[in-house]
DNA sequence: ATTCTTACA
DNA sequence: TGTAAGGA
């Protein structure tokens, strides 16, 4: 087999990797068109509004975006769509400059086929402490439902109000070890009348203090090295956990303090 | 030919 | 979010 020319096919290639160029906002659209095909300059335009991307401008008023605005962008839209994360979120996430922007110019289109969620062989592994590492169990509404003794509506509540996520996959929602453990306790809650907008005032004081200690453990989260990472993990998990105990013991005071 | 801002559906 | 208008 002859195949000598195959190989002398020439490729146009225009993009010298030597200048960092900025792009115009129709050509960002268009190269992030590959990876979210419902992308729009007016979208792209209201992320601005929302101060989650801020452009250079040129001296005509057009939009210039840097390599650097572009991979922001593209983390900002995996992060919503992949995670449905408001944009809210994902505004403070960058600022607290956890979250890394990736530089990968397109995605690897990899046809994944949807890996079903496993389901955790054993019946209902009693733990009242959470890992903050990902890629746990999951389950499904079924099991979150019979692990807990929770109504299935209460579950559908929850994730109503942003409480829990619950990740859609293939069709059907599965939830972590940390949904289900949160379902269980406002199902305990419950019983004492504790419900709908009360959850919220939890809500906003977990986003608070999440935030506070992310940002303590910022930089050797981002560290390259693994080791240093897996270090920051384990003091974020015991940070959480000497935090979770201070606030019991002030909640503990003031409820003194209030009933007598 | 493109993009900009503002306003409106 | 998308689109029409009116300018640069």
């Amino acid at each position: 087999m002859t195949d000598d020319a195959a190989l002398a096919s020439e490729q146009p290639i225009q993009q010298p990797p030597r200048q960092a160029k900025s792009l115009t906002i129709g050509a960002v659209c268009k190269g992030l068109q590959q990876e979210f095909p419902d992308i729009s300059i007016s979208k792209i335009r209201y992320l601005e509004d929302q101060k989650l991307v801020t452009p250079r401008r040129t001296p005509g008023g057009y939009r210039l975006y840097s390599p650097s605005d572009v991979a922001r962008l593209r983390t900002i839209l995996r992060l919503q769509r992949d995670e449905y994360m408001p944009l809210a979120v994902i505004r403070q996430e960058l600022a607290s400059g956890r979250t890394v922007e990736d530089s990968s110019a397109a995605a690897p289109a990899s046809a994944d086929g949807a890996a079903p969620a496993a389901r955790p062989a054993g019946g209902s592994p009693r733990r009242m402490s959470v890992s903050v590492r990902p890629g746990g169990s999951t389950y499904s509404l079924e099991d979150v439902v019979e692990d807990t003794g929770a109504e299935a509506r209460l579950v559908q509540e929850l994730e109503d109000f942003g409480i829990i996520k619950g990740e859609l996959k293939g069709g059907t929602r599965y939830y972590d070890e940390t949904d289900r453990e949160i379902v269980r306790a406002v199902r305990e809650l419950a019983a004492y009348g504790v419900a709908g907008r009360n959850l919220r005032v939890f809500k906003s004081s977990a986003e608070r203090e999440a935030a506070l200690l992310n940002q303590i453990l910022a930089p050797s989260l981002r560290s390259r090295n693994p080791e240093r990472r897996r270090e920051a993990l384990d003091a974020l998990e015991n940070l959480a956990a000497v935090a979770s105990h201070l606030k019991h013991l002030l909640l503990v005071r003031d409820l003194r303090r209030t009933t007598g």
